[in-house]
RNA sequence: GGCUCCGUAGCUCAGCUGGAUAGAGCAACUGACUUCUAAUCAGUAGGUCAAAGGUUCGAAUCCUUUCGGGGUCACCA
């Protein structure tokens, strides 16, 4: 469909070469909405043609509007403003937007492009429960696979569960030395927090183990070595943490005994792991089932933990890599400023590169998805940037499809989340919490008292998880955020509930008009338009291209704030302009199929984001 | 220290592929519910776009430097 964009500018610069025909190529023509308080709806920017036609700008406004409003149909008049050109475009061109719309249930939805991409996110450690961090990563990680479905792709939504290694060990030793062991069925725990207790036991018993070793010689010993000059013990022993774990800790020790028990196949360890394991898959995805999301692929670290060693092979031939004399193989991206990177250890045995190499192989093999988004922190960019760098130099079929989504941390009022601190949100209850508060405005309200329980509890839920949501999604990816958890969830202003509370409007509308038997479907003889009318139309027409730049920028942001602006612009709409009091049947009629446009697009744009619409609150 | 991301209203954020007088929400203040649902609307007030240079017809936006904050620079994942 065409969009008032795409017919102006391949307009503009033929009036440009008809007039003036210049030497130079003519740049893309710059053209946006104009401003609210000059006549027109479109603005062209003349300026970059002032050389070219050696004349004032304006004169060249002149120039080019007189040219523009013959060639082009759409055109009905124009203005200029010092360098601006604001054209008037003809109602028709944007009632037939209007029709578009409406005869389009998936309007911005793009055909298929017979492209694959393979988005990865949330991807947790089984040693504790979801947080907000991981809301983050998962809510971005889904948004960006509807909209790339939206786009055109074929989607694969997948996770790596981080299943093994020592701290997954860590629970389960804690686990086996609590004599009243804790299991979900018995203890009614969900099975992520139980193990994520565990998980804080171990460290609890560690840290006393700790203490109770800096009192001996051996402590002593290792202080007056290792210490910086003027170290105090206190900073010492922070820094000296892991090094006691590796060399003196008996709690250390054992777990380190399990996870090479573990390497071995150790049948009873296997067993414990498996157990455990699966109690935190049965939690998580009770979470992922509340946050309504879901996975297409699974990746276990424990299958993919070996891999990449034939990547390393083939890197070594190629003469890509290098091996040092202790056996470690490195590569050397010192011209890229990337430094020496270590690829695989002195012992033969893989690093977190080789795997993420390997992976990335064997991903490719499974689903040939030419694309793959990596929903990572951006502690990680480094990491992401020599992978994607060796890829490419490896020539990998899928090197230029690389891409890491790098979001930035969640902060507290006061700072950092620290799970030692306990300050960590977690996930669960921060669900929990939003749905009640949703749960409490609406009893306050009134609105949905008559309704079933059931169909009350599913419109409760929606719109605490579109506060919640949309307060996370809105924030461009990039930034870090403040969160506080003190303060409620926002329910009114620029959040999810808002541009929910505007659909209803539309849904209400329409279930009015098919009460007093209004068809709407025909729009006859044209009305005029008023200019909050155009206005919403305008919006709504530009709904295919912000899908498109949310994708090109990896920025579900973009999707979230149009949905703002056109709720919004619904908004002052109905506040301003009666439906059913309108002067005439054309305009009743005009007026709510643009209800039902708004609606439309609200609830497609909102979905791309992981938001659904109620259909009443 | 090297690299990198960030700095816009009291707070939380838009705007950044250069365009007209920098926009929203929250908080504050004024108004509007017998009206298609007030989870709303209309309005007032709030800004040295961190600072300084530069590029140009034009800079919050691009470049350089400085300041402030985060991240990262492991034979951890």
């Amino acid at each position: 469909m065409n969009t008032i964009a795409t017919i102006l500018e391949p307009a503009v610069k033929k009036a440009i070469q008809k007039l003036y025909s210049p030497e130079v190529e003519i740049p893309k023509p710059n053209i946006g909405d104009t401003r609210k308080e000059f006549e027109g709806d479109v603005t062209v920017v003349v300026f970059p043609y002032v050389k070219m036609g050696k004349k004032n700008p304006a004169q060249i406004g002149q120039e080019l509007g007189e040219e523009l409003l013959n060639s082009v149909d759409e055109i009905v008049a124009f203005n200029v403003q010092k360098g601006f050109l604001n054209l008037v475009i003809a109602d028709n061109f944007w009632k037939t937007n209007l029709d578009n719309i409406l005869s389009n249930p998936s309007f911005g939805e793009k055909e298929s492009n017979n492209k694959k991409v393979l988005v990865e996110y949330s991807s947790p450690n089984t040693n504790k429960p979801l947080h907000l961090g991981h809301i983050r990563n998962i809510l971005l990680g889904w948004s960006m696979a509807n909209i790339f479905k939206n786009e055109g792709y074929s989607v694969v939504k997948t996770q790596i569960i981080n299943d093994r290694g020592i701290a997954i060990c860590k629970s389960m030793l804690a686990w086996q030395l609590d004599d009243n062991a804790l299991t979900p069925s018995k203890d009614e725990i969900k099975g992520d927090h139980l193990v994520g207790k565990y998980y804080v036991q171990f460290d609890k018993m560690f840290q006393e183990e700790y203490k109770k070793w800096q009192l001996t010689e051996a402590a002593t010993q290792a202080f007056n070595d290792k210490k910086k000059e003027e170290e105090t013990a206190e900073s010492f022993y922070k820094r000296y943490k892991n090094n006691y774990f590796n060399d003196f800790s008996n709690l250390g020790k054992a777990a380190k005994e399990m996870l090479i028990k573990w390497e071995s196949n150790d049948t009873e360890i296997r067993a414990l792991w498996k157990q455990m394991n699966g109690w935190v898959y049965d939690g998580f995805n009770s979470t992922y089932d509340k946050l309504k999301v879901n996975f297409d692929a699974l990746y276990y670290e424990s299958d993919t933990y070996l891999l990449g060693k034939e990547v390393i092979e083939e890197g070594l031939n190629s003469k890509l890599f290098y091996k040092k004399e202790d056996g470690s193989v490195w590569i050397d991206l010192d011209d890229v400023d990337m430094g020496q990177k270590i690829l695989l250890r002195s012992d033969g045995t893989s690093v977190y590169m080789t795997q993420d190499l390997g992976t990335a192989c064997v991903r490719y093999d499974n689903h040939q998805s030419e694309k793959m988004v990596y929903v990572v922190g951006d502690e990680q960019d480094y990491h992401f940037k020599v992978l994607f760098e060796i890829m490419k130099r490896m020539e990998k079929p899928f090197a230029s499809g690389l891409h890491h989504l790098s979001y930035g941390m969640i902060d507290l009022p006061t700072g950092k989340m620290k799970s030692r601190e306990g300050t960590v949100v977690d996930a669960d209850d921060l669900v929990a919490e939003v749905i009640e508060e949703a749960r409490k405005s609406s009893e306050e309200k009134g609105e949905i008292a008559n309704m079933e329980p059931a169909e009350q509890k599913e419109i409760i839920e929606k719109i605490g998880l579109a506060a919640l949501k949309y307060f996370i999604i809105k924030v461009n990816p990039k930034k870090r955020m403040v969160f506080d958890p003190n303060s409620s969830v926002d329910i009114q202003g620029h959040t999810g509930p808002y541009i929910q509370y505007q659909y209803v409007r539309t849904q209400n509308t329409l279930r009015t008009a098919k009460q007093k038997n209004i068809n709407f479907d025909n729009l006859g003889s044209s009305p005029s338009l008023e200019l909050t009318e155009k206005s919403i139309l305008q919006l709504l027409s530009q709904y295919p291209q912000i899908v498109t730049e949310a994708a090109n920028n990896y920025d579900p942001s973009v999707v979230a704030n149009y949905c703002y602006d056109v709720a919004k612009l619904f908004s002052k709409f109905w506040g301003e302009l009666k439906i059913f009091q309108a002067e005439s049947e054309e305009k009743i009629t005009l007026r709510l199929q643009l209800c039902k446009a708004v609606g439309q697009v609200l609830e497609s744009g909102m979905n791309l984001i992981g938001i659904e619409m109620p259909s009443r609150m």
